[in-house]
DNA sequence: CTCCTAACTAACCGTTTAGTTAATTATAAT
DNA sequence: ATTATAATTAACTAAACGGTTAGTTAGGAG
């Protein structure tokens, strides 16, 4: 890559190589001097396009959660009733983290420290998708179609599931044999959205209705 | 602390700094030298208990990760129906998580990593929690009160939600304001584990039961 | 062609890191 | 009291770290 003199490109270069090794190893696990290595550039180039390593790293976040949620919005204004909202949310969450794995590793391993790596103005990335669900559930309490939840642990059990889904499928090749078709190792991620759906509609279903 | 002579005072007190210090900033944020200052000894006993950070890491990973499978399985054994079981595990993993938050945090960042800093025998610790969730939906499914469901994900929906109802504490706090009760910042644990509960007694429960 | 500037580089700096070593202390058994 | 040994320490090393700096290159504008 070095020298193709095209500020842009370079840049990009920095941020999808950053992505790719903070969703491997952490924060804190990797070295500035690895990401221009990855990126095949002088490390100096990776301070003279961000102030620090922080400022990368916050970029790199802002950058995927920016793009999920405009996702799932993009998405979320074609359907009508809020149980297809809410299919819609389960599978395009999915969706993305499939294709994008870096999203589900980045979001737990920030999340474990409490983001700490990030500054607070970073959450109205996490945020605003919690808002997106909320206001589904919200609107299908009022039309009736839902019961009363916690729309909290509601969206724990989306995000929370479907990011360990994704962020162990390596880990779960290891134990093949021994689980078998339990771990759903060769699962489709639209039969995990399908079986994640099920579950949640029918969580939400009212008790005779 | 400090020249108490007692090897396994010792011992447990470097394991329990290590594991407050790994919990909130993960394995890399982490230098030996801050676990033996919050353990107020000298640096050099770190190493003369164990033989490097990454066996000190394990050993915190493994305490936490044994604790927690004996205690589901004793409380799981005075159980008689699958249904009671699955109330224990959820109840059980809750509470442990709620009074031991270390827990959770760790388990995000390993599993965030993929493992990366764990031998891979240290995963028995990890899949056997699992087995026995598996073997309660197994059991559920053979009496008929159980519907067919992915084991895996059930068991990434609880623990998932439970891991990141207990990391996100500090991080709700600061929206409040914005969210109100729809986050649960004054709900007790056992609140939490009862809609829990509920919840995935609902989804496994047969259409027509 | 020349000059300016954005893009780029190699070498370096001070600090922090994981890990070692050789020497010292305290204790319990002989 | 002597001795053996387990527990503890300060001082150290070599490597890696994030970040800087002074200087070089290349390409477009005049």
């Amino acid at each position: 890559m070095a020298k193709c003199r095209d500020a842009n490109k370079t840049k990009e270069t920095i941020t999808y190589s950053a992505m790719e090794l903070f969703a491997k190893d952490g924060y804190e696990g990797v070295s500035v001097e690895s990401i221009a290595k990855k990126a095949d550039i002088n490390k100096a180039m990776i301070y003279y396009y961000f102030k620090n390593k922080a400022v990368l790293y916050e970029a790199v976040v802002r950058n995927l959660l920016d793009d999920i949620y405009y996702e799932i919005l993009k998405e979320s204004k074609k359907c009508k009733k809020p149980i297809d909202e809410m299919k819609s949310f389960i599978f395009t969450y999915a969706k993305f983290a499939d294709e994008n794995p870096y999203l589900p590793s980045l979001m737990l391993s920030e999340l474990s420290v409490g983001g700490r790596n990030l500054p607070d103005d970073m959450f109205v990335g996490l945020k605003r998708i919690f808002s997106l669900l909320r206001s589904i559930l919200k609107r299908g309490e009022e039309k009736g179609c839902f019961e009363k939840s916690l729309p909290i642990m509601v969206h724990f059990m989306i995000v929370g599931s479907i990011n360990l889904f994704i962020t162990t499928r390596q880990l779960r090749l290891k134990v093949e044999n021994e689980f078998g078709k339990d771990i759903c190792n060769d699962c489709k991620i639209e039969e995990i959205s399908e079986h994640l759906f099920y579950s949640i509609k029918k969580m939400l279903k009212g008790e005779d209705t």
